[in-house]
DNA sequence: AAGTCTCACAACCGCTCCCCA
DNA sequence: CTGGGGAGCGGTTGTGAGACT
């Protein structure tokens, strides 16, 4: 049986997307925001399915990306939100405004995996690599040494508690990251990560408060763009699309809104907001 | 300079979840 | 309650750029 494929791949493109298509996207959504992402293709007249689109929108035209490389802050941050969430990249992604979940997964897997593995922490657990092949081998071995003669349970509880990852995540600070199998522990890093989120996300709010893309355009030498302030701002997501149509739709001038999207090439690379984005880390 | 390798990231695929009739 | 459809998620693959030989 299985399931029917999402649309009919017929005649459908696939692959990297061209600017063409990315203005296209980009002005449709801008224009009429999202109601069902299967409409959008045709609608914006994109021979794509229309879980193309919603990856190409989420991963790499939203406005509120945040473009660049990871911090060591926000690597650390990351390993720790993972020793707690496993391989929720969504979970952990709503913990970094502006940057999405493929973003986070392919930064794990292509850097902090490594810098795990190099450092000798098993990425998957958490768990030093060392010990935990010594607690497989205890397993199998008959006659173990006094110090190491309690039960794998023991043995397992020890490892989870000297994880390498406590001292991989101590920060200037002094605050490390905690064992998985400590469940108060493990609430107090949830509290410690939720109020790490609470931060960012004031951050955040500070940044969109005080950035939208008028500013940002007339830093970008965008001509014309003083009349879009009040109406585009960086806070714009998928979720108020409908009333981000709205207000641009009622307040943006169409040929601000042309200009914008055909400037998209210089916008693609979202230069913009890495500058913002570095300055969001001085608030 | 040309060929090969490695790496990072964009994009795809298939599954699950959730909502609604 | 159930089945269908759309959205979201996580794993995997493809591709292009840079490094290396």
């Amino acid at each position: 049986m299985g399931r029917l494929p999402c649309c009919d791949k017929v005649g459908l493109k696939r692959g990297p997307w061209t600017i063409e298509e990315d203005h296209k996207l980009m002005n449709f959504i801008l224009n009429n925001g999202i109601h069902c992402w299967r409409m959008v293709p045709k609608l914006a007249g994109l021979l794509r399915c229309g879980k193309s689109c919603r990856l190409r929108w989420i991963n790499y035209l939203r406005p509120d990306l945040k473009r660049g490389g990871f911090t060591e802050a926000e690597e650390n941050q990351m390993i720790q939100l993972h020793s707690c969430l496993g391989n929720r990249w969504s979970k952990i992604a709503s913990h970094f405004p502006g940057r999405t979940d493929n973003e986070i997964k392919n930064h794990w897997n292509t850097r902090i995996k490594k810098r795990l593995k190099h450092l000798g922490v098993d990425p998957l657990t958490h768990k030093p690599i060392e010990e935990k092949e010594h607690i497989e081998e205890n397993k199998d071995t008959i006659t173990q040494q006094s110090n190491i003669t309690s039960s794998s349970e023991e043995g397992l509880e020890e490892s989870r508690g000297t994880g390498l990852e406590a001292k991989l995540l101590e920060d200037s600070n002094g605050n490390k990251g905690f064992p998985e199998s400590d469940e108060k522990s493990q609430n107090e890093v949830q509290l410690t990560t939720l109020d790490d989120a609470n931060d960012i996300s004031e951050n955040y709010e500070v940044f969109c408060g005080s950035l939208d893309l008028g500013t940002l355009m007339l830093n970008q030498g965008f001509p014309n763009t003083s009349s879009m302030s009040n109406s585009y701002s960086t806070s714009f997501s998928v979720e108020d699309s409908n009333n981000a149509s709205i207000s641009i739709g009622e307040t943006m001038q169409e040929n601000c809104l042309q200009q914008w999207v055909d400037s998209v090439d210089s916008m693609l690379s979202w230069d913009g907001f890495n500058i913002f984005g570095q300055d969001l880390f001085f608030f």
